[in-house]
This record gives C-alpha cells, structure tokens and sequence, in this order.
DNA sequence: CTGTATCCTACACGATACTG
DNA sequence: CAGTATCGTGTAGGATACAG
C-alpha cells in the first residue's frame, strides 16, 4: 500500500506507516534494544538485504527508528527505536494479543480441510 | 500478503487478517451496525465491487464478519460484525489513536517539502 | 441489487551480484 | 559489515462487462 487514499480514520494512518512485508517485525525485534544491521537480517529470517534496508529507510523517514553510523574500520551502524516507534508499539500490543488469542482459530479456519468443527471463540484454546 | 511464513507473532495474526486495502474501513463502517452491500460501496468509497466483494469473503472465511442473504425479489444481502470482529475492532482502537494523535506528523514527513527537522539526530557520537 | 468473469497494471518483494 | 544496483516475479487491486 503506502500512500493509497488520503486516510481515512486514525487505523488508516498507523497501518500505512506499519505497511511493510516486515516492519512489524523489525519494530518487535528493536523492543530489547539497539540492534546492528547484522543482527536486525538474523532476527527477521528470510528478509533480503535489499528489502531490511528499505524498510528500515522508510521507518526512519516516518521518525520510528534512528539510525546512528560509526565511522569505524568495520563499518558498523546500529538501529534504534525512537520515542514515537516505542509508543507506536505500545498501540500495538492489543492488536498482539488479540493476535496470540485468536491464532489457532484463524488457522483452523484457513487449513484445507474441517474448517467446521471449530469450537473455541476467543478462549485461547488451541484445537481440543 | 496473505498467508505468509509462519507468524512470527501475534500482531502478524492480526495484521494478515486486516490486511487488503479496506477491510479496515470495512470493519470500520459495520461498528455502526450491519450494512448492506450498497452501503458499504457508498460508505467505502473508491472500492469496485469485485474487490468489495472479496474483500467481504475473505473477513467471512475469517469469521469476522457474517453475511445474511433476503430471498427477496429484490436481492439483499447484510454484512454485520460477528463478536470476534468486534474484539478486533476494539483491539484496532488504540492504533487508532495512535494515528490519530500523530496523523499530521507523518504526513508532515512525508511532504516534499519542509519536513521541519531539518536537523536531527545524525551521525552517533562515540563516547561523550 | 448483488454479485462473477476477464483482463490488465502497478508495485512490493525476492535473488543475485557488486561496492565502500 | 552494510549496503546499492538490477532484474525478475507474484499477486493484490482496478476497469469493465455480464448475470441471477
């Protein structure tokens, strides 16, 4: 998406700043603490360099992570949440736990076969 | 997106189940009560009815959303949140919020022209 | 009125190679 | 180590026409 209508509500405006195959991730992974380049493409398994280095620009542009340089011999550059990124997570953990209750029951709902016999609502109880 | 690796965590749920241009705008006009299929077109405005319409299957396959049809001479069909769309609804609302109250700094950033800082935060300093 | 069926395009993302 | 450059691809979404 990024950029489509001019928002319409509030959700609109957080989604396009979270829109991204891996900004959430990153942003979850930035939680503990600074983290270089390196470990940002460990912990975010399966993102190209090309993409990590995208999304982690467009994250700075929209000012929810700084990126500091140090002009060493080994070329080192860490990543930081910024008061903004942090309370955009913060908005975001009711999304995550709403998430973490209902994830069994959307992946029944999406598996191939019985999506039928699903008998938990928003209990947190994996498939009896 | 849709379906990608495995979720990484909970937001990633809720994130894949929000995720299509208006399905949050969808959500968001049946907080009001159910709707119909013009409705939503009117209240949902810039959508095709193709994409309107699988954009409706796909939150119904998910449970969020349930879909009521009229044998009427006229065909009517009424879209009403299910329980488990409104907790999600209600999980949305403080990233909502969030994009409400920062709504004018990002789009301020985003701009072409005068993002008013100018200078921030650059290159690290080693060690004060 | 409420959809389907096609066709088409844009763009995010992936893979790979190369550089300071 | 931390990127950039290039090319290729999948697929969500748009436009339009048709149907029950």
């Amino acid at each position: 998406m990024r950029r489509k209508r001019p928002y319409a509500c509030g959700v609109d405006v957080a989604i396009d700043v979270i829109d991204g195959k891996w900004k959430v991730l990153i942003l979850w992974a930035l939680t503990t603490g600074s983290k270089r380049f390196g470990e940002l493409k460990r912990l975010v398994p399966g993102v190209s360099e090309k993409v990590l280095t995208q999304q982690l620009r467009e994250l700075e542009a929209d000012e929810l992570v700084s990126r500091r340089t140090f002009a060493e011999v080994v070329p080192r550059v860490e990543y930081t949440l910024t008061a903004l990124g942090e309370s955009l997570n913060e908005a975001l953990e009711p999304l995550g736990e709403w998430g973490s209750r209902n994830q069994a029951r959307i992946e029944t709902l999406r598996s191939p076969l019985s999506p039928e016999r699903v008998n938990a609502v928003d209990s947190g109880t994996p498939g009896a």
